[in-house]
DNA sequence: CTGAAAGCGCTTACAG
DNA sequence: CTGAAAGCGCTTACAG
């Protein structure tokens, strides 16, 4: 049969995509009831229905959806702005908002603001000109700003890891509980001298991460020697160099570390090694962040607080979307639980 | 003065957007004088002109993208489909293209399809419908198709690191070239036994690369003496026992090791300095990616080739940018030159 | 120099 | 049961 329609026809790039009038046309029907019938609204016949549908489908008719946008005045698009393009953070968030929305047929402009308030305002611009229905402001910091101003712009918005204004909702893990999470492990696993290698104290997390370490101590009767709390870089070289310090003096030795990212986690763990210390049965050690890549490659394997980034990011979209449909949603800050993730650097229970 | 605009006004977040036709009346005009005016096309006085120019801007006029859309037939938007969005490959491709872009005012849709053919499809579909000016598909490996079909689809389509449909074009690192970089480097050097540790040979980079490395020992008259080329998996752990074999037999050792990535270098430099060998000294080793984070924490920090990502990433950016103005494009795949970034791991000049 | 009209591709009351 | 009309917010010939 010649003529017959198959999905192959029409691969020329230029072609005009086909209206709802071609469909009408073909169909011999109005376009309001091509409209209606594909949108099963309004009364016809089933026989009518059926038939402009499938000759919407034999034609690939695919709605503009530009025209119903503009319409509807909802783009069934938002915007993504985030200041960390490069890093680890933004990815599994991203990729949970992206998941929560494109089932909802929400797509997400990516806006990568890194931190030049330029580029901010150029996404903003362009995010405000497409009618995007809603944005989310995410970084890697909640005690910092992205380089632009939201406030005021009449779209609803979301935070995520960044400091949100006034009023605003905002997601975050709980970095707190996490690093419970970490030390009352340390402590069913019977470790009593537990120290605490961390970041720059420039960092909130570093000061939450350090007052929940030592509430659990505190709450356990388990004391904090001198020098068991340091704090410098986020890097392996620090973990090398707090090991060094930890362990090259006088004094007591920690027979557990925990710390605050899972890169100074790798460098405690190579220089306890490379002392001739086993890990974990001389010294257990935990790390933050649950970085896959770092924790999986280290001799041992690193257990590691996951801050459930995707599952944040997911819950950012689905709150993102209440807010676009005109739910009210309490302001304020969420915090979202952390998990422990057990490898083999912490220790086994002294039963296993 | 009551009632003077500022740009703090209605911060009511279910507001109306101020339309064209507000601006006209507000400006006593009719809206076809007001789009004139605001897009500086016909004729009329400089007065007016600057006047509705001025009540826009007091009013907080912004476009109806949608609506400029529909009319021009462009949405000055395109689709990035990934696959890769844990990795660290298409983060800075996906900085570059959206740089690319977001100067022409140009947004990015970010689809995350996973291998997962049913997200492909459905970021398709979303695309489609919200008519995007034409669709970026990247990926990890040149040899792996993403989960979707994209022929035909109409829109101009651009390719990164995943395997193109015929005819169509296709940007990607120029592989022998980064592997000729570091090789070559080391010969400079004076090494003269220069091993090749690399991941799986299912991957097509693993044989480019290693062919250049043939290629440049071949054209130095050094042989590849047996042991020297080692395939396995893509891990710090498989560099660690490459070494071992390396170094652990009889036989002639390696005064070179050129890596496939950054993470098996990692563990070859780990796995030497445990053996008692100084990198650079008795062992220079090289690897590939650059991958910051991997490479400036080796100790010593690591020589890498660097594949230029993000200027990739710009060049795929602008080149769908050409095609989308309808110019046309030779198709093929286009390779694009690496660097090597060089640290202390591969050795000083015999000068220096 | 300015405005009325038509139209981008769709949807939704409202007639008939 | 189906269609004509109005309209979403804009732009662009075309009149005057």
């Amino acid at each position: 049969m010649t003529g017959s329609a198959d999905s192959g026809e029409g691969r020329l790039p230029a072609r005009r995509p086909v209206t709802l009038r071609d469909v009408a046309e073909a169909a011999g029907v109005s376009v309001a009831t091509a409209s209606k019938a594909l949108n099963d609204q309004g009364r016809m016949t089933a026989e009518t229905r059926t038939r402009i549908r499938e000759v919407a489908r034999r034609l690939g008719f695919r709605p503009n959806g530009l025209a119903q946008s503009l319409l509807r005045r909802r783009s069934f698009t938002v915007g993504l702005l985030t200041n960390d393009t490069y890093g680890r953070f933004s990815l599994p968030v991203m990729a949970g908002i992206s998941e929560a929305l494109v089932d909802a047929g929400v797509s997400v402009f990516l806006c990568n603001v890194e931190d030049d308030p330029r580029l901010g305002q150029l996404h903003v611009e362009a995010m405000l000109e497409k009618r995007v229905d809603g944005i989310i402001a995410s970084g890697k910091r909640l005690d910092r700003h992205l380089p632009v101003t939201l406030a005021g712009l009449g779209v609803p918005i979301i935070y995520a890891f960044t400091e949100p204004d006034p009023g605003s909702i905002a997601f975050v893990s709980d970095d707190a509980q996490g690093a419970r999470l970490a030390v009352e492990h340390f402590v069913a696993l019977g470790r009593r001298r537990i120290a605490h290698v961390t970041g720059p104290e420039s960092f909130m997390v570093v000061h939450q991460r350090a007052a929940a370490w030592r509430a659990v101590l505190a709450e356990h009767g388990l004391g904090v020697p001198d020098g068991f709390y340091m704090s410098g870089r986020w890097s392996e070289r620090f973990g090398h160099e707090a090991v060094a310090q930890l362990f090259g003096g006088p004094g007591e030795k920690p027979d557990a570390i925990f710390c605050g990212n899972d890169q100074l986690a790798r460098g405690v763990v190579d220089a306890l090694r490379e002392r001739g210390l086993a890990v974990p049965d001389d010294v257990g050690v935990i790390g933050f962040d649950n970085w896959e890549i770092v924790a999986a490659e280290t001799r041992p394997p690193l257990t590691s607080v996951d801050m459930n980034l995707s599952a944040l990011g997911r819950e950012a979209g689905l709150t993102l979307l209440s807010l676009v449909d005109g739910k009210a949603v309490e302001p304020g800050i969420r915090k979202l639980p952390c998990r422990l993730v057990v490898r083999q650097s912490c220790g086994r229970p002294p039963d296993g």
